[in-house]
DNA sequence: CGATCGAATGATAACAATTATCATTTAAAG
DNA sequence: CTTTAAATGATAATTGTTATCATTCGATCG
């Protein structure tokens, strides 16, 4: 029995072609943020496709179950992307301003700041999300030539 | 000669009644986050009101002049902030998952982690965003009790 | 001042993203 | 297999935002 499979029968929730479809898109694309359109289209091209209301209520139950989440990088609209089971926290962006290209970014950095936060501001952090803005190596590269 | 009517003047855009107004608004609110709809609601009170479509303009012009910030809160609802006179730099978030409240935060903390980002990924950072999710002070106090 | 003129506004239509509805289909359990 | 509640898909409804366009208004200049 599947990992996934599981998953939902702990909540009873069924596992269905739809369900295991939009999963196995996000587990291909992991390196892209896809919306609910394009995610919608990519399963197009498959047989039988899924409907754009499943879609995003797939989308929802996959956020429910923490095996996704939703990103914004202000380009108005809404991402999702998929926990891979080899990061152990959410991980974050690196968004260049240049080219728009978007780099998954594996922190730990932050943690020690957790512990400052709640020093300063009396507030216990449990989670952050950060997005850092700038120029990517690739754009750097390009500039010097 | 205000401030804002300079800032205006500068890129040959004229100083109304409604740009004013809504710009007031999100003075007077400024520890809120209010959404454009809030924002309308809240014009509507007084003499004349403005607008919706005027509303979302001077929204647009304001984030231009980089007098304000779109912010999302996860609530699935964009919200705006103004810049304050008194801060540097852009200020990030401190969201309360008990209670929602969402406090603002000054950093500094995270320039030193800019050079580090740069180290470790070729990427030259200009500027970041942050949120922090936890319990805040308040809540914190209410489960001591 | 008052005339002038392009910019700004408001009402509302259009659009895009998301959610709700409901008849039909299907996964899972017995 | 049957049964049954859950899931699906087509599509209507809703919501947030932008576009359109006739009317109004702020700033400039005599
Ligand atoms: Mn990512
Ligand atoms: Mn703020
Ligand atoms: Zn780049
Ligand atoms: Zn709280």
């Amino acid at each position: 029995m599947t990992d996934f499979k599981e998953k939902l029968n702990d909540q009873s929730y069924k596992l269905t072609g739809q369900r295991q479809a939009v999963l196995d898109i996000l587990t291909l694309h992991h390196e892209e943020h896809l919306s609910a359109d394009q995610i919608h289209k990519l399963l197009e091209e498959q047989k039988g496709g899924v409907g754009i209301a499943t879609v995003y209520r797939t989308l929802q139950l996959l956020e429910k179950l923490k095996l996704i989440s939703r990103i914004y990088l202000d380009d108005g609209c809404t991402r999702y992307q998929i926990h891979l089971e080899t990061e152990k926290h959410e991980h974050h962006h690196l968004i260049c301003n240049r080219c728009g290209h978007v780099e998954d970014f594996q922190d730990d950095l932050l943690d020690p700041l957790e512990q400052q936060v709640f020093e300063q501001y009396g507030f216990r952090v449990f989670d952050h999300r950060v997005k850092f803005y700038g120029i990517c190596r690739t754009c750097l590269n390009v500039q010097v030539n």
